[in-house]
RNA sequence: GGCGACAUAGCCAAGUGGUAAGGCAGAGGACUGCAAAUCCUUUACUCCCCGGUUCAAAUCCGGGUGUCGCCUCCA
């Protein structure tokens, strides 16, 4: 069986086959650090994250890096507005970057570049450009030369000539050509710079994820990840530059998500229809932002709405119940005798498969979803059984937790001194039900509930979970 | 102007040639001291519209309508 990916540059269904066999080598564009990310942004790392976990776990050795850009307009202008330095605003939200992300169950790169420690490698690679003649120095500012690269246009799918007459009106004299960007900014008064061939000055957008996806995973890529608001200017000009520097393909697939959209508009900082994260998880578990951004294909458009998020909070709750469910089970149930059970298991490698069938298509999460929604439908079926399998239960929770290893999701959170007082509780409460106190055994039952614990009887006892 | 995406039940959403997955919400039933959870049944004679190709189309082709996006910083 084999993975097939979409791929921008082609749009088409791919074959997925690495550079080197059994490993990928993946760069994710990152946030620029001036601000909380939003939900669109959100989904970029989420969706990543899956794809990443998912190859993982098809047995590839994964290599999975993430950059902060840490030097640009919007840091500088942050950083004055705050009245801080731009190294202490990167530190502040890099953190609050790690602090969202966490909570959202999003593993953190193999490495987290900044552009700012890799200024020297920048220049490397401008001084290259230049030497073959597809840059130029301009009194301190350095400009890709777009004609000068063959193939630009090749990923967004517009010729240069088209690009030019599209875009809106550039006042820069200094550029030979419109559409030229660039590699190297003059210092204005009072920014941040560093030293160069050309003088002092700072690195373009562009240049930095070309010199820190090769320095850290080779000339080619396996996967380029990104949002799809990426594709045009910033990944093409990464491949102009990059492929220009080493005349190899910079990247072997091309992966972009759908737009997160509110109201059916683009959530965009410059739009200002935007939510932070750091503002929703105040409200919404993430968990559910999360089953929320997998619950349909990644390269489709979604709508965020709080009712969306509803529905999707429900959808979870369904799947989190039978797992909490098995692990219940899991530690009540005796040993199997005799107990008929090779059906279910059969059924379970049934399962497994379908779900890997459907993740191998280009990562359908949506379908992903299905398989576990029908599997937990079978399973709350079979554990109406008096007597259930212990191995059964153990292996579909082994199964529900194998999955959850890639999706993000069913882990156990552990809460000794919660749980200690819930069981007193509930001890309490069994007491007022055998004396047929139904009015303590609901007081109890409410108090419980206000701790945002819920109580369920199953024939094999009480069992209870967090809501 | 150029390029592209999308349009599937009340809502969300898979499905790209073989006769409509899954979830949420709703209704009815079972279970329960009452609940909760769960299970069963039920909700698209049909996939935006009009043509065409085909034995067969939600799926392919042509045309139309609508929504959104990229061509500028943005994930």
């Amino acid at each position: 069986m084999t993975i097939r990916v979409f791929n921008t540059i082609s749009r088409k269904k791919e074959e997925f086959v690495t550079v080197q066999d059994k490993k990928v080598g993946i760069y994710a564009c990152g946030p620029t650090v001036y601000d909380y990310f939003h939900i669109g942004n959100a989904r970029i790392f989420i969706v990543f994250d899956v794809i990443r976990r998912y190859l993982r776990y098809r047995g590839y050795d994964v290599t999975f890096v993430q950059n902060f850009t840490d030097i640009d307009d919007k840091m500088i202008n942050r950083a004055n507005e705050l009245g801080i330095t731009v190294p202490q605003l990167a530190d502040r939200f890099i953190q609050a970057y790690f602090e969202d992300v966490q909570a959202l169950g999003v593993e953190a790169a193999d490495v987290h570049p900044k552009a700012t420690e890799h200024i020297p490698e920048m220049v490397e690679l401008i001084v290259k450009l230049i030497d073959k003649g597809m840059a130029y120095n301009v009194e301190g500012d350095v400009y890709f030369h777009t004609p000068a690269f063959p193939n630009y246009g090749e990923l967004s799918h517009q010729p240069l000539d088209d690009l030019v007459s599209g875009a809106r009106v550039d006042v820069n004299e200094q550029k030979k050509h419109p559409l030229d960007f660039a590699l190297w900014k003059k210092q204005k008064p009072g920014e941040p710079a560093w030293d160069s061939p050309w003088g002092k000055g700072r690195p373009g957008w562009h240049i930095e994820c070309s010199v820190m996806s090769t320095k850290y995973l080779g000339d080619t890529l396996d996967i380029h990840a990104g949002g799809p608001d990426l594709i045009f200017p910033h990944h093409e000009n990464e491949k102009a530059q990059s492929e220009g520097a080493t005349g190899k393909p910079f990247a072997k697939y091309w992966l972009h998500a759908g737009y997160l959209n509110i109201n059916q508009e683009k959530m965009s900082k410059s739009l200002g229809n935007f939510m932070t994260v750091r503002e929703i998880r105040k409200h919404v578990d993430p968990q559910v932002v999360r089953f929320f951004m997998l619950s349909a294909h990644y390269r489709n458009p979604i709508n965020y709405s709080p009712d969306l998020l509803q529905q999707a909070q429900s959808g979870l709750e369904r799947l989190n119940n039978v797992v909490y469910n098995l692990r219940d089970l899991a530690g009540k149930l005796p040993a199997d005798t005799a107990v008929p059970r090779q059906e279910h298991l059969a059924q379970l490698d049934e399962y497994r498969r379908r779900f890997v069938e459907v993740m191998d298509d280009d990562f359908n999460t949506a379908d992903g979803l299905a398989v576990l929604f029908e599997l937990a439908r079978d399973t709350n079926a079979y554990l109406k059984n008096p007597a259930p399998s212990l191995e059964v239960v153990e292996k579909t929770l082994a199964f529900f937790e194998e999955v959850g290893t890639i999706l993000g999701f069913f882990a156990i959170q552990e809460d000794k001194e919660l749980d200690a007082r819930v069981d007193e509780l509930i001890a309490k409460r069994q007491q007022a039900r055998q004396e047929k106190d139904w009015a303590l055994a609901d007081a109890i039952r409410d108090e419980l509930n206000a701790l945002g614990i819920v109580l369920e009887d199953t024939p094999q006892g009480i069992r209870w979970r967090k809501k």
